[in-house]
DNA sequence: ATATTAAATTCGAATGTCAAATTTATTTTG
DNA sequence: CAAAATAAATTTGACATTCGAATTTAATAT
């Protein structure tokens, strides 16, 4: 039961959609390329092409590259996204810091700021939007543009979060459950607001961004506070029956294991988390860790313990890089993907996301005669992930009715 | 990157299949309910049921029901999916037995036929074409009919098979490996054929038939020899990047846990089939077991002295509901269905397929104010895994292009 | 017999794609 | 340096398809 267009001019609007998505890819391209490229016959790309450039989505670039070698006939004529058709904001909520960037409509960083959150308790929701409308302040302020010159933000934040409607069921940024948190940023911003699990705002950034471009299906595995997954099928992020991204870091790879936040036993997060690692360390290692100490602090003496030879924090280690490997093969025996990848800062700690869990991993995927997955480490850190959320707007924007509020600035 | 058509045509072959579908779902319906079922305008409706009319894939029906109420107005003309346009077979071949089922266009079975297998040394493929093309004649020839008059066939058998291509990698019911099975079943038939995992049969048959009709995501696991899955997501059996199905049956639930079939250790098989319980029972009830007993025998002793509270018998079920709940949570966690079907004939052991793998289920799925997946169980054996197989031939045949062979039989 | 009603069909406008022909802007050649 | 060659882009006209509105059709109600 395929949910295709009816109508013909559905057929347009697909085409249209088909073209801008090569103009994007290709990022510098000529109207016979896009015709190659799509499929398109080149009279239907000069048409829609046209609109394009009208709508002020598209332009014409001149002279792209002098350097290209020449040869006879008309010569091309080069279209590119054009970049200040929308200024867009992308943001992505931590436990300590907001993270803010902004882009062009190509998905280009113009600026970026970071605002830190007091770690004191957990704010509310209100509070937090207030924070996130200063610190976007802050950002556009650097450029000289104002919240009136905003098209669209996207915004993912940890938790579980209902995508298509926006509603947070719950998140460890703010107290409340189950908020319509899109509707308090579509007050606070007076624009399109797109909001979305942080692990899903991963794997888009390495869609748009990344290893995933031009690819259909892959896994995006995040490790920070915890461990989190976005997947993309077809081309398109799965988010399941309820909105809800994958919950991966809670799948089980030990029936009564260790006993994690969540309140359940063996889920892989309290076997690789930070927490879960503090949790072993502080036993083993207690004359050198300062009670006191920033996690990461922390981390490093772990780290630096089992990179000099103390055996209890190899240990501890070995065993996250087990579990880890174990539970990816999990994955791979499920979804059978063309390529992981690994995204996130912690990513620096080679001792943990080495050569030790593509090991365990390899040597629990079924494989008869097939090879495994590729996997890829991206040491990608709020930034982009931000860079995610603000393609996952611009996305948004692209789609002709979600274009009403603030139209392409055309000059 | 949407897939969506390019050309008006391809608006044309959608709009036909929507309206198929809308037909085979509805079983008996006017032209007007398909305008209000698809969103078609009427036109279109008339248009497009005029041709498939005329190619003898639908049927108006004169008088289906006298008992509904009257009303005025011009009576509507009822339509179906005309029954006898193709004959079609399908089949699902397992360790013991080939079970052949004829159907009709709409997927009603005509006549099924069982032949069993030698149970000695593995066979080659060249002798298991042959066993099913006789599996097959003996069928068609309870119907007076015979292999001229097959329009398809779809063969379902466990292993790693690429339904796209054809291709089994690997098969328990076969020697050799990397076989392109499909064309030898080209050749014994001489009619398209559509090849895949059993599993994912299952699924499809719960899509058409089953618990599955008119569901856009679901999960179906089944429980035989081994343990296997099939995936619907968006309406699609979902097959990985290499066109294999998923593996859950070596999810690993356990690290360095029980050994299994495939060489690894720790994978669900090795907990819940058939042979890992027999492999415990062997231990603690050897006075009770024929050594030389089939399996069902043997399985029933164990779940007989589990019944009447032998204390290890009890220990080797519980075990393996709990690996099997735990090993549920894990696809909930990572997918998020709707609805998840249990499909098998060894569903009848209540014990292990009961409340207490459902406990285990609920206890480890990560649920923030929403409601688990509902499960439902599916008591159903070869036969309708064989009818799965003859929709998959079906579909085949409705989409336009692979109807050259031989067209509807338009009377 | 006539009015009413609802399904199905027909008709014409609108939209869209595409192949082929044409235009345009270059480089190469004589 | 003009003419030929070439390749990109555009225009033109044929064709396919959908849809809303008008029309036809076949029944029941009055």
């Amino acid at each position: 039961m395929p949910g295709l267009p009816a109508q013909a001019s559905d057929l347009r609007e697909s085409n249209r959609q088909h073209i801008l998505a090569a103009i994007r890819r290709l990022e510098l391209t000529a109207r016979v390329d896009i015709a190659r490229e799509t499929g398109i016959s080149a009279a239907t790309v000069t048409s829609i092409t046209a609109d394009l450039v009208a709508e002020g989505l598209v332009e014409e670039v001149v002279d792209p590259n002098p350097g290209r070698e020449t040869s006879r006939g008309r010569p091309r004529v080069y279209l590119r996204i054009r970049p200040d058709a929308f200024l867009v904001a992308g943001a992505k909520i931590a436990n300590d810091r907001i993270t803010v960037t902004l882009v062009d409509f190509r998905g280009e960083e113009l600026h970026h700021h970071v605002a830190l959150l007091n770690t004191g308790p957990v704010p509310e929701a209100a509070a937090l939007v207030e924070r996130l409308a200063e610190a976007t302040a802050v950002a556009l302020g650097a450029l000289g543009r104002s919240n009136d010159d905003l098209s669209a933000i996207g915004v993912g934040l940890p938790g579980f979060i209902d995508a298509p409607t926006g509603v947070v069921y719950w998140s460890p940024s703010f107290v409340e459950r189950n908020v319509d948190f899109r509707q308090a940023l579509v007050s606070a911003f007076s624009c399109p607001v797109s909001l979305d699990n942080d692990a899903n705002l991963a794997a888009l950034a390495e869609q748009w961004f990344g290893y995933g471009r031009g690819l259909k299906d892959f896994l995006v595995v995040t490790i920070e506070h915890g461990v989190g997954m976005g997947i993309v099928l077809n081309g398109e992020i799965y988010r399941g029956t309820r909105g809800i991204g994958a919950e991966f870091g809670h799948t089980k790879i030990q029936i009564d294991g260790a006993l994690c936040r969540c309140g359940q036993r063996g889920c892989l997060e309290a076997y690789v988390s930070d927490y879960a690692l503090l949790r072993e360390a502080s036993v083993v290692l207690k004359g050198r860790i300062a009670s006191g100490a920033p996690e990461q602090a922390q981390l490093e003496v772990l780290f630096g313990a089992a990179a000099s030879g103390h055996p209890a924090a190899q240990s501890i280690l070995n065993r996250a890089s087990r579990m880890f490997g174990l539970a990816l093969a999990n994955l791979v025996n499920i979804f059978d993907p063309a390529l992981i990848i690994f995204s996130g800062e912690q990513m620096r700690y080679d001792l943990l996301y080495g050569q030790q869990v593509l090991d365990h991993l390899h040597g629990n995927i079924i494989a008869v005669d097939r090879t495994p997955p590729e996997v890829r480490v991206h040491r990608w850190g709020d930034r982009i992930w931000a860079r995610g959320a603000a393609a996952m707007a611009i996305d948004g924007l692209t789609h002709r009715a979600n274009r009403s509020l603030r139209p392409a600035l055309v000059t």
